[in-house]
DNA sequence: CCCCTGCTTGCAAAATATTTGCATTTGCAA
DNA sequence: TTGCAAATGCAAATATTTTGCAAGCAGGGG
């Protein structure tokens, strides 16, 4: 059977349809999906919102997906493929958000740095960054 | 009179009791704040919330605010002091945040990456941690 | 210094996002 | 197939953010 229903069980939780569609879907997307979204992708009979949030933050706590702040009203879920590490580029004007797989995330000087300083074990990080896309850009006044 | 003040005028905007007191405010702490937050400590009398996002989102738009999204329920945020940059490490256990100023802030190299392949006009980053404060990191079970 | 005009505020209510309790259903191991 | 624990649907509670409208304040002109 799929994979991510036997680490599921294994884990000792039931893999439900609810947690199954959640990770294929999210599995699908290229860009990190809001619970709404998550929800309008089921396929019928679409669950309770409650079920989408509960699914959500169990396969968060088990590192199997993960959250993705984009300074919108909403938090977005992405998958957490093992190995894979993301950023995001998001456009001011129309909301278009990028993904992209950084060629060189050198942050590890930047985190010794603060487990130095300020004792932390720094375990995760996040980088986002906004602008303008190309159609934005193009149509905007110049500044 | 206050700087604030003299900048919300010339930007044609009044500059009211409320824009004055989120200023000074988010200028008096080291913590990005929560709308929540920031309404409590107004000396009495409490604006009402609404007039408290309502001034967020314009003191945003002008430049002198800026948002922080730390993946929680609300939206934090900070004064936007010229040259100030800073990044944020939440301790996952205890919720507690720090920031500094990071010594070296390098990303330009990512950032003209994201020019040439998806021809973004970048202009802005956020970047945070996470992990265990000195505190949690010491209670915690080793892993 | 006072008056006007427009922007801002308070208040109430709506819209949106997320969480929770409980009865019922489902997953899955024996 | 049966039984138990865990998941789901449903309804309702919370939390967060936005909006409409009438009344009040900021600040320029007289």
């Amino acid at each position: 059977m799929n994979p991510p229903a036997e680490a599921l069980r294994k884990l000792g939780y039931p893999a439900t349809r609810g947690r199954g569609e959640v990770l294929r879907i999210l599995a699908e997307s290229s860009l990190p999906l809001s619970p709404k979204e998550i929800r309008d992708r089921f396929p019928a009979p679409k669950p309770d919102a409650s079920t989408v949030y509960r699914n959500l933050s169990l396969l968060v706590s088990l590192g199997m997906v993960r959250s993705v702040a984009l300074h919108e009203r909403s938090r977005r879920y992405e998958i957490a493929t093992e190995g894979t590490h993301r950023h995001r580029v998001v456009c001011r004007g129309c909301g278009r958000i990028d993904s992209f797989q950084p060629r060189l995330c050198d942050l590890s000087r930047i985190e010794a740095d603060i487990r130095v300083t300020l004792g932390y074990d720094v375990r995760e990080h996040s980088l986002e960054f906004f602008g303008a896309c190309p159609d934005c850009a193009r149509t905007e006044t110049r500044r």
